[in-house]
DNA sequence: TTGAACTTTCAAAACTTTATGAAAACAAAG
DNA sequence: CTTTGTTTTCATAAAGTTTTGAAAGTTCAA
């Protein structure tokens, strides 16, 4: 296999993935292209090397900085916008937990502290093993929230740690 | 909330939450209602109370006992078949944990394995590049796969380590 | 101010996934 | 063997998602 095979394998194995978890495939066969090239590429760029059209990869990518995974730049004397995306992969991985995070635990934890306030006649044995469940997959969550944070907030701290080293 | 209206929006915040992951929203709203309910039930009892087709619930059914996630169950004198949901969430977390590395982790790797053997000039900078970056993935995921792998067999163990405890 | 280069939006079309329900298959009881 | 209650299958329908591309919007140099 060659590098342009290599890559191209690469796109297509990410894409699918993607598309197994929420990320839908585009989204994620960009970010794939991105990682792959070292240098910055134009809309334009991606459009040719994926065949998609102008809006799904201006959509797409739109998405991709919003989850932190990709960044505009701009290259002097060029009037295009330019995109890269963040190649250390485990703040990818910090990045794609955060927003995971917010969009899916967050919300289920909400509703999770509401059911535990069921009314009911508290002698209710229907009642009492509802409360236990919901109990157990609370606690549950709380400990997946702890870790999951956890694991977010060691990446930020490595991060300002560096950054303070460049600056002193 | 009473505890009727406590367990319909468990449903169906459960089935909207697995949606957004890989599993599609009948079967996370059988999985919920099973959770909830302290007694096996039947296809039809399912049917009625989620308003779906019996080709729908037999199809969904089926798949949550692949997951190992439920259980048909017999009841003596009863013809029908009937399901309960494995109420332990840790056991819960783990059957997904070890599904999802499966059908998700397990084909990626075996795709890195094969880009590492990308073929081309050594001294060429570009595919030096992409090696590297396909490296720091493969790393990555070999440290994910560890710490899942690892997960998965804390639970086995400590099922095993009480299945003996209770036939000693 | 104009117009060329570029980006964004959005309604409609293409595609993918999921659900339905009638028919086939199966299994227990008579 | 036949009847009856039940589960499974599968072609088709319905719902949901993604993509397209043309039009509108923006930016900037001249």
């Amino acid at each position: 296999m060659n590098l342009a095979e290599a890559k191209a394998q690469f796109v297509q194995t990410w894409g699918s993935l993607g598309a197994q978890w929420g990320i839908n495939r585009t989204m994620a066969q960009i970010h794939a292209l991105l990682l792959v090239m070292p240098d910055p590429l134009s809309a334009d760029d991606i459009m040719a090397e994926l065949n998609i059209s102008r809006g799904n990869t201006n959509m797409n990518v739109r998405e991709l900085i919003n989850w932190g995974l990709v960044e505009r730049v701009l290259i002097p004397g060029e009037r295009k916008e330019f995109f890269v995306a963040e190649k250390d992969i485990w703040k990818v991985a910090t990045y794609i937990a955060r927003e995971r995070k917010k969009r899916e635990l967050d919300p289920i934890m909400k509703v999770l502290q509401q059911l535990q306030q069921a009314e009911g006649d508290p002698r209710d044995k229907e009642l009492k093993a509802f409360k236990d469940s919901i109990s157990n997959i609370n606690k549950f969550a709380s400990q997946t929230d702890k870790t999951i944070s956890a694991f977010i907030k060691s990446e930020e701290n490595w991060f300002y740690s560096s950054l303070l080293k460049l600056i002193k």
